[in-house]
DNA sequence: GCTATCATTGCAACCAAGTTGCATTTACTA
DNA sequence: TAGTAAATGCAACTTGGTTGCAATGATAGC
């Protein structure tokens, strides 16, 4: 079961990077398919040792796919007060509008998918809003 | 008047600190006074740079002042994108429970004094939260 | 006002996250 | 199956921030 579910995210991430129309590397697919199958944020420190043991990828290397995944929006980017990126999968098209989570003591970072990052009043004008950002944070369930 | 105006800002400061019970320091007045003039967040660096000229601080000492600022609520943090701590003085006890601006263009950060910083959703069960920062990202009005 | 004391400062060295330039390898195209 | 541009790996670098420790200085007690 595991094992077909692994192939399975090998397989999806496979066609949503051939989507893109640029090339498909082990690199590339390896890393959306860890995050296809995690669905939580995770930091680059983490993706690195998760692959770890399999072929090695190179610490820039994957710098360098984690930041190809968010120009094609197939992953999003999170960022934090640890001054840590964070990257999760947009599994579909109703991607990162949403809030997110940070608990101060174990430090993870979850989606809040049903929190819409929105503000209520007006910007000071002539201001050009583009993002919108809104976390959240505390402690989690298991921290708490 | 600018003279005044800057005597002004260094008899504040030095009150505002001595009532913490804690040493009034050349340091801490220094930068608190130039925050309570600035009334916007200021980096780090933009600090050093201001400061520069007078007997100038040293980074590491600079560092701690912000931190132990920030510790007396005399000025609040506010984290972005780009992993740099700004600072701005807190005036008054209506505190730091607003809504931020940062310019994707120019990288400044603006307080957004009267957009709280809130969300309507119940987060999941069993979290506990503490603190909510939002940021709306995009081109101020000077550089849109 | 003077001195002792402990907090604060400065220095040097360090750390972690992320970036750059360039030579080598690899996925795709013809 | 070979040629080529894109992706990778390596080493070195940058930026923002931290730590340990010795030197300095603000304040309390006299």
């Amino acid at each position: 079961m595991i094992a077909d579910m692994s192939i399975d995210f090998q397989e999806r991430a496979d066609n949503l990077i051939r989507q893109t129309g640029e090339r498909a590397t082990s690199g590339r697919i390896r890393v959306l398919a860890m995050l296809l199958a995690e669905q939580r944020p995770v930091s680059h420190q983490e993706i690195e040792e998760r692959l770890r043991g399999k072929s090695r990828l190179n610490r820039v290397t994957l710098y360098r796919i984690l930041d190809w995944l968010n120009d094609k929006c197939l992953v999003h980017r999170i960022v934090s007060d640890d001054r840590v990126w964070r990257f999760r999968a947009n599994n579909d098209l109703r991607t990162h509008r949403h809030a997110h989570f940070k608990c101060t003591r174990c430090t993870r970072v979850m989606c809040l998918d049903d929190m819409k990052a929105e503000y209520d009043r007006p910007l000071p004008a002539g201001y050009r809003p583009l993002e919108v950002e809104l976390t959240v944070k505390g402690l989690c369930a298991e921290c708490v």
